[in-house]
DNA sequence: CAATCTGTTTACAAAATGTTTACAGGCGCT
DNA sequence: AGCGCCTGTAAACATTTTGTAAACAGATTG
């Protein structure tokens, strides 16, 4: 998971901006001005680094140069006042990744720091794999041999929460909370449904399964 | 495509560089001193060298000297130190093409990159291409065998948004967000509308695309 | 070995999702 | 203003997905 350090001397803004970040599953750190900032940046060693361009004490770009000399590569996104005059060799030169203009919208801010942190931390693709079947959960892409499976989101969904929850019975009213949510009641028969399908598609021998087992009078179980 | 070779002892900067250099579609080579450097570099016929101007071995300079001595005639851009004496008049004598000083932003670095490669083949405009078609993202013109297509600016976006992410489900708000901006909320369908018209000019069988892919209860996925 | 219980499979209709077409407003151009 | 092209939206249409029911199969128990 990403934390995100917010510089920023407007108490007002920094609040919003950490309510935002932290509503979308960011950890969040806040500095009010550029040293505390600088410290933070350092020590806490933040995914990326929102700044303000004005700051008492030091100043985003000071900031900047500071983390920059100190051989710090943590990706920056500067924020800057509407009227402020923003030079962007000058951003570009000391090492900020992007900036923003105030005042901006939460999905503007939201998707900047997102195409930030994909740029600086490429694909660390996670795949699980079992057999001869391969699961980008990235990508949102299963493969068997090389070939790609259509999974529908059920199928993909439940193929997941196995994944996760590898030699473990697994009942099908736990199976229906995770992968169906609280909110939708749907029959315990469609657990079977999906597991079927499942079968038929990712079991080499549908009719005899070696990874989605029947452990009978409680649920199933996955063998990878 | 052009390949880079980077020379830079600096492991962790190397490694940055390369990774930012390959997603942004350039082949990569990598040295660690002066001598395997200049070895890749008359070897591997590079496109483009990066060379660390401080280097255990042969220094930056050595490596230009010889390679300029060899007829060689591959651009350079020198990477120095904040601290370094940068003599304009010595890179230019050795023959180097432009230097950056460290530490520089990801963006400049890969503007002085295009800049020196568009001046030494002005010709080779970053043309991306899948299939039979081109896309030329500097005169933004598409062509497909030869014959020029003509995209409107949102279908246009759109085309580059799905180059530039290939191989990935693409959820119709992430396709928004970025294609059409953080300011303006159109409705999801009108991305829909906007595949409709990409696949009519650009699917071989509009009916039946091999490029523009649905994902059923995700989005789009590119497929080059 | 029947009776009973549990799991599997198939088929299907409802719901969700995606595609296509048509169209009206916006914008630039003459 | 008039024209034409681009665009977003809505409505009709098509397709896929999904939950359920019912028939079937296998396991368990007394």
């Amino acid at each position: 998971m990403h934390t995100i350090l917010v510089i920023d001397d407007d108490e007002n803004l920094r609040d919003t901006i950490i309510v935002l970040l932290e509503q979308e599953g960011f950890r969040t750190l806040a500095a009010a001005d550029g040293n505390v900032g600088l410290e933070k940046a350092l020590t806490a060693k933040p995914s990326l680094i929102l700044v303000d361009l004005r700051l008492p004490g030091k100043s985003g770009v000071d900031v900047c140069k500071a983390l920059r000399s100190a051989r710090d590569s943590t990706p920056i996104i500067v924020l800057s006042a509407a009227g402020d005059e923003i030079d962007k060799v000058l951003l570009l030169e000391i090492g900020a990744d992007d900036y923003v203009v105030k005042p901006f919208g939460t999905r503007e801010l939201l998707a900047r720091i997102r195409a930030v942190l994909r740029r600086v931390s490429p694909e660390a693709h996670q795949v699980l794999s079992f057999a001869d079947t391969q699961v980008d959960l990235q990508r949102r892409v299963v493969s068997r041999k090389g070939a790609e499976l259509k999974l529908t989101p059920a199928e993909y969904n439940l193929l997941t929460f196995f994944l996760q929850n590898p030699d473990r019975p697994l009942t099908r009213d736990m199976i229906l909370n995770s992968v169906w949510g609280y909110e939708s009641f749907p029959n315990t028969r469609t657990v079977d449904a999906h597991v079927v399908r499942l079968r038929q598609k990712l079991e080499p021998e549908p009719d005899c399964p070696r990874h989605f087992l029947t452990v009978h009078g409680v649920g199933y179980r996955f063998l990878p």
